[in-house]
DNA sequence: AATGAATGAGGGTTCATTCAT
DNA sequence: AATGAATGAACCCTCATTCAT
């Protein structure tokens, strides 16, 4: 979001390898702009302090994966299991291609202080929130049948996320292959079961 | 597990609820000494670094979980439904009862020196060891039909470590509810139908 | 040698100050900033650490002390006696006029860590071969009559040495003064006596 | 001196050693004790402090060499040669002998608090002043023809007081053959020439 | 005669941050 | 837009010393 400055792209860059190797308290913004290729005077011209860098990561990453949730539900189209499916997908790809991105917000959370802190929550509920209104909806039309959508929700974000710890996109499996065996687990997980034999599950419009 | 001398346990809390909270780096040693109720130099004299504190804490909590399993594995019967379900069971219980146990391993194990980190990633492997062997148990006796076994582990096991992060035992849900829950979501991520009415086959949840 | 940027030359004299006082180890990091009328962190701005400071020390004091030493010999004639009396009087001057640089270097050698040892070893070795060379060149001569070469240089430098340890520049006896007789000690250490009447032999102490 | 209770002596042994291998203020209390076999606070049962083992052990060196002095210059006839050899003697192979004692007390001076500091060194001073008298004496008799007699004092006590430096028992040169050459080099250097012709050098009683 | 446990003072070092230029 | 120099607050850790036993 908010396009930044030229150089903003450097030390972000930059600061998120630092974090994510290290963590916030254990990085040190000297660092970070050596990393960045800049001088530790030249930073403090683009932010404030450490803990405005940390902002600026959390925030850029919350959006960059709001933003592909959002384009992927987009152009899915009404159903709980095509939604499921567009969005499993987008969060498994973000999970594997920007691993650092996706890791930072889960463990620097608390090195934010309290106003950020209390932010970041309320902006990454609505994360949960589009899982969550989706299951909702599978099971309100009959196509998700797990007795325990909490759950259910919870694992399959999980799952997601734990993705950014251990996917190598040198190892044995493609990513296009992992996609595909994450929204058949998280269909398993929801009992997706579609309810009748439709001539169509993508409707253009309307849900049957 | 190796009984700590008297002295030890309390800073062991103490600096378990330390990094809990701010995380290794972020934690002060003067803190968890005040914590534990002793001064500066008497927790040095107990233990010789900062580092080697985490160490104790981590292999204290790998070895609290791995006698968890241990146990319940040790009672459970010979067929892969009942000893998943033992596994989810005590690992779930182990994740809400010991949250911080559970959270630090996780994110501190970048705190430890190289050596130190080697040793715990081995035998954390014997963690999900435990999973793997079952899950496969389960496959070649019928039991689970599920394609991806080890998207199946993977996603079994983030689901559980992620309660510590959210369980509350005064919530809405009782934690013998949530073991139930989860040991259900479990057989149905590894897709589990009981190939025929075998002798020792105690389902616990029935699917059909 | 080296040229130190502005601010080096503060902490230099200042650490020497303490060093010279109390010794490396008693010697403490905020009393050399100090005395530098610089901020602790100043110094480590310019100085990574005490280990640091020290080399630059040593470094200094065993350049100046060789500086001195190649000037004299520079200035001085070809035989040996010549040699011999220019660099007894670069050494007593030098021990003398800088006590603090002559007398770190043979304290805290100690102090440093094995590779600076070692490299500061090897440095002094020069220190007491020019000795042992122009010795060496008056015996071939036949010039120096001593049959003890080694314990006559070892018992020139020795006394030379001292010099940093009880010099008084308002004391009884004027470093002039103080030359003349180490010279002449020297002389007669080494059992100086002219082979006979030669072109260039200007003997300073005229030995019958 | 002072007759040490059993116990003193392995901690002065122990002691000596770290403190000439470190210096006062590296060595650490802790290290004496291991050393000499004992726990802390068993050390703190025979000395009250760090500073009181330092006294010891400096009291302790100078009270040895000075007795290796009054042996030796007890069992030397009344000439200043004659005495200055057995001086020269006494202190080469206590220099050579106990390396360690000989030098504690040059460089440890300074951390003695300044009571103990002014004691020792006037104990010291009585040190100088024996090679002062012996010298005055051989002058006054005719037998020293040296022109500057503290420069000559000087000379011959740094020399010897080097040799705790750089001895090695184990080396190319004897001890004994050391002591001959360093009583001639202290000759040489106070220009010793018996006065006139006697029968011998040595006579019992009397000065020629 | 001896110990394990505990303490308080301080030491080296790091680091986010600021300031003059 | 950028820098080198400087600062002060902490932090980890060490160590002489003491105390209860």
């Amino acid at each position: 979001m908010s396009a930044q400055p030229p150089g903003h792209a450097a030390i972000l860059d930059a600061a998120r390898a630092e974090f994510a190797e290290r963590g916030y308290a254990a990085a040190t913004i000297r660092n970070i702009a050596r990393r960045a290729g800049l001088s530790l005077s030249a930073l403090y011209y683009y932010y404030r302090s450490k803990q405005e860098v940390l902002v600026a990561l959390l925030e850029d990453g919350l959006a960059a994966y709001t933003e592909a949730c959002d384009r992927a539900l987009g152009q899915a189209g009404p159903g709980a299991a095509e939604r499921l499916d567009a969005l499993v997908e987008a969060t498994v790809r973000f999970r594997a291609t920007h691993p650092a991105k996706s890791t930072i917000g889960r463990t620097e959370r608390r090195s934010l202080d309290p106003e950020h802190q209390r932010a970041y929550r309320d902006h990454e509920v609505r994360g949960t929130e589009r899982f969550r209104a989706i299951i909702e909806q599978g099971i309100s039309d009959g196509d998700f049948r797990t007795p325990f959508p909490d759950e259910a929700r919870r694992t399959i974000i999980a799952a997601c996320n734990a993705i950014a710890e251990w996917f190598d996109p040198d190892g044995g499996v493609s990513l296009d292959e992992i996609v595909d065996r994450y929204v058949a687990i998280a269909f398993t997980v929801v009992e997706y079961r579609p309810r009748r034999a439709h001539r169509s599950d993508r409707p253009i419009t309307g849900a049957g």
